[in-house]
DNA sequence: CGTTGGCACTCGGTAGAATCGAGTGCCAAT
DNA sequence: ATTGGCACTCGATTCTACCGAGTGCCAACG
């Protein structure tokens, strides 16, 4: 069986031919949601030959697993192969201009708190581009503490509250055993407050260790603002669109496993902290490594601030999604972001 | 067409062998999702009547609007209204015991910021129920602030914090204008505890009218607390299982249209509100006021401290979804809920 | 030798006919 | 009033026939 190696190659190039036909495929797939055949990629422009001419090459593309058939007798549509080729060769496409002038605008009045922009940016993109859109916004495990207190609120409850340089606020109830005077919670409020600014939420504070009430208060707020940590890194996930899971496949058992992935934030997080080191990014099917997830297919964009890449925005389609479209979005989308939060970085100096 | 006046009569009663028929309707569509016959209500111990007397009455049931067929030749399924007579005669259940100990187990264990077990809660839910679930925290309308300050961030940016008496934490970012000294931001926000200290979110505080930098930041400060009011009325609403609306309805399109209206969480906010006043309650198709939620059903039941409705857990299910069973839990979680919150307010008084 | 038109073949999808049977409505008998 | 009997309805299922999109193969062509 000394055949050509053609079939292993994984970084194969095709020949303008076999590129051009596989793009009509996709093209027509992506458009059509049909089995693409032989007569219809002849008509194209960018091919050029005869139906029998296209229908051995496709032949070939499906040998190389870039292509499928349902059935004898069917057309071809793309595998995750395919649809990684035709990604990988994607010429850069840039947005419509309306997409541009709505993300414009709603950059231009969107105001508030980070999350509520996040949020907000969130329905924008599942808007903008008909999928849903997973939106996670910067960890602050490299912020550090400009101000901790402690706030009575009642016999044996009291809540430390701790505002980190990034605008975010960390609390934590404690419940006490014993009755605290409102004095010791003053005192030990404003301990803790010179104890804790500066420091960074990822790093272990020293502890003058002295008896008492008001010591023991300053360990147990400490513990509990850098040990309980309430989602991983802190991060903040928003998840916008998710009825269009609905739109983007044909079964409900389809619907439910993509939901019950969406579901488990944590998968979604981690799914895009693992891809978005690389830059704006496709993952297509079982690239995902998620079976539930082998028909769909995620674009993420890095958020970079400074440089760094600190959140991002993704976009989960179907794998026969709009790549240009949702490339472009996402792109568009996280340059904005990372405006708006490098502004703010600039600003505080 | 001077008819008995069966028909029309809204708060209508069925006498006894009704009664039983639509109950074995509605139990036996219930659980198998298909149109019942005649045959299989006849063969229910509580009815005793022969097929043919059943159909009889069946006759009479769909005229009266309790069951509907959906063609000829086929059994009957209920109708909304048919749905609605089962509840409103349905004897309190109770729940299982199996499912007594998860919650038990559930609320022994579970621990840390409000935020934190409502959205807990709302998974408990779900998976004891397998149906989508809502939980809406108390809003902090009444809360009283605990505490007040803004921190410095940055040359141009301060962040006010007010602490309330509930433990919930509001924050609002300043974006200043000019440049304010950290030894003003201090002051100013000492003043400001002071003077916000004991106040209620939905009150407005006189402020001094004072010139100067620091009264401006107050001014500044205050406003933002009380103006800005991120999600209406402060309140936390936290969606479960979501994905479980794509094991409730076949068609995708059906899917759609609910996951929808799940996503409109101020839809969804203002839809348990409305209910949660009346008690633990049932709503069904129609009823609901939504086109997108006619095949759905949703079971609420308020969450009340010291008598009043605080917030509410909420399930929703297809119309023929279990209703003892959602009725059960969900009244059993409030009452935990409840349970929690009522302590920690005793805690607290 | 690559390309192409021709052609037989495959097979999913659709339409129509036949059949089945669950379930009904009606009626006469009890 | 209740019931068994019975004709009838109509969706669901099965089967067949058939269409046609699309294929694979091959011989002919430049």
């Amino acid at each position: 069986m000394a055949r050509r190696s053609e079939k292993q190659d994984p970084a194969q190039e095709l020949d303008a031919r076999k590129a051009a036909i596989l793009d009509a495929v996709v093209t027509e797939h992506i458009d059509t949601a049909q089995p693409v055949g032989s007569s219809s990629v002849a008509a194209s422009q960018a091919v050029g030959v005869s139906p029998a001419t296209v229908r051995s090459e496709m032949v070939a593309l499906e040998r190389e697993g870039f292509l499928s058939q349902p059935h004898t007798s069917a057309g071809r549509i793309p595998t995750d192969r395919g649809y990684r080729y035709f990604v990988d060769h994607l010429r850069q496409g840039t947005l419509g201009e309306a997409q541009q002038v709505t993300v414009r605008e709603f950059f231009n009045s969107v105001h508030g708190e980070i999350e509520d922009v996040l949020e907000q940016t969130s329905t924008l993109l599942s808007s903008l581009t008909q999928y849903t859109s997973v939106v996670v916004g910067p960890s602050h495990t490299h912020a550090t503490i400009r101000s901790a207190q402690i706030v009575d609120l009642g016999p044996t409850r009291a809540l430390v509250v701790a505002v980190l340089s990034d605008g975010a606020v960390e609390k934590r109830t404690l419940e006490l055993d014993l009755e605290v005077s409102v004095i010791d919670v003053a005192d030990a409020s404003s301990q803790l407050n010179a104890l804790l600014v500066g420091a960074s939420l990822d790093q272990r504070v020293e502890l003058p260790s002295r008896e008492g009430a008001v010591a023991e208060l300053i360990r147990r707020s400490t513990a509990a603002i850098f040990e309980q940590t309430p989602t991983i890194d802190g991060d903040q996930v928003f998840i916008g669109g998710s009825s269009r899971v609905a739109d983007a496949f044909e079964t409900v058992d389809t619907v439910r496993s993509v939901l019950g992935i969406l579901e488990q934030e944590l998968v979604v997080v981690s799914l895009l902290r693992d891809i978005m080191d690389k830059g704006l990014t496709v993952s297509i099917g079982s690239e995902l490594g998620f079976e539930s997830l082998s028909a769909c297919a995620v674009v993420v964009a890095p958020v970079s601030i400074d440089g760094v890449p600190a959140g991002a925005v993704g976009l989960l389609g179907p794998t026969r999604m709009n790549y240009p479209e949702a490339l472009a979005t996402a792109q568009a989308v996280s340059e904005e972001l990372a405006h708006r939060f490098g502004g703010e970085e600039k600003r505080r100096g």
